[in-house]
DNA sequence: CTCCAGGGTACAC
DNA sequence: GTGTACCATGGA
């Protein structure tokens, strides 16, 4: 993808007035093929539980942090536009600005993973028993970030050894108890609680949304190393390698291989990360495969071989077999 | 009641 | 380095 600056084009910003009182203007940007905007909708709608963003009419509703520090937020809806293209409209109550509107595109563009040449990807899934079904099925979906890291180590934390609806509870809860919300255009939206705050909590008042004591203290810890500024995104993105980024946040209590690689997965964009231990992983080439048992890690990396600089995608794809 | 869930730590050897 | 108990909670 070029500079974002030069891949925006002005929507039509007609003074509508759908909304009294809001300011409503539109941006457009290109997206790279293959691109589906339904398929990856439908797979943001997958938990009725989701805080993070909203799915509705086909349109999909998001607070983008930008500025100083992350500090400002943009209330943005995105819908699909003509050709291949999406359209940004902004929701909040002043026109956004300049650094607004590039701060959305480029989020917009890195949530959807718009930076990776999927054709790779999918001449090798092709040939691939495991894979063929699935990309076959779902083709146009894209590997959809978590572009903060803190949420997306957080997210992680969560999601260790529960099902993935108690993860989404208690995921909400933690949001709706130390965020805060934005609302605009009829809509509400919440921010990510800041490091800062959870770094300053007692385990018990984690625990008592139901988040075990462990992963209260592991969350509590995670947070402090954000805010004390010895953790953080482009930090792990310098990294000589992606190994170095492992490495590294493996060495923090509380973050294994499965965390580190999902993070890296999902919020570092590394296409080779991959979660081998991931039970729905396991569950998913089980299916696949009509297996009465679940795959050894061996079996899974024999599989896994022709995938290689592909792993991330090849997760991603599997998991959404079973969902 | 039992088993499982998008794991990780602490400790043994 | 590999193996094991334990963590703690909701859902099927």
């Amino acid at each position: 993808m070029s500079d974002p600056a030069e891949s925006i084009r002005e929507g039509h910003a007609r003074p509508q007035q759908a909304f009294p009182g809001t300011v409503q203007q539109n941006v457009i940007i290109p997206v790279p093929e293959p691109f589906h905007f339904q398929m990856n909708l439908d797979y943001l709608s997958r938990s009725d539980n989701e805080c993070m963003f909203h799915v509705q009419n086909d349109k999909l509703y998001k607070l983008v942090p930008y500025g100083e520090k992350q500090m400002e937020h943009a209330l943005i809806e995105i819908s699909a536009g003509q050709g291949h293209s999406l359209n940004i409209r902004f929701l909040g109550d002043v026109p956004p600005s300049e650094a607004c509107r590039l701060a959305a595109v480029r989020y917009v563009q890195i949530w959807f993973d718009f930076d990776t040449d999927l054709n790779p990807f999918y001449r090798m899934a092709n040939r691939d028993p495991l894979l063929k079904e699935t990309v076959k099925r779902f083709r146009g979906l894209r590997l959809i970030g978590i572009p903060d890291l803190f949420e997306a180590l957080c997210w992680g934390i969560l999601g260790q050894q529960i099902n993935l609806p108690f993860a989404y509870t208690l995921k909400r809860r933690f949001v709706e108890q130390f965020g805060h919300s934005v609302s605009g255009g009829g809509h509400e939206l919440w921010q990510f609680p800041a490091p800062e705050i959870i770094a300053g909590l007692e385990a018990e008042q984690l625990t008592r949304l139901q988040i075990t004591n462990r992963k209260a203290e592991y969350l509590i810890g995670v947070a402090a190393l954000i805010a004390e500024g010895k953790l953080s995104k482009p930090m792990l993105q310098q990294e000589p390698d992606f190994a170095a980024a492992v490495k590294r946040l493996t060495a923090i209590r509380g973050i294994g291989p499965w965390t580190a690689h999902y993070v890296c997965m999902r919020c570092l964009r590394v296409p080779s990360a991959f979660p081998i231990e991931d039970v729905g992983l396991h569950n998913a080439i089980k299916l696949m495969l009509s297996m009465e048992r679940k795959p050894t890690l061996d079996e899974i990396r024999q599989l896994a071989q022709a995938w290689t600089g592909w792993e991330a995608y090849a997760t991603f794809y599997l998991w959404r077999m079973l969902y």
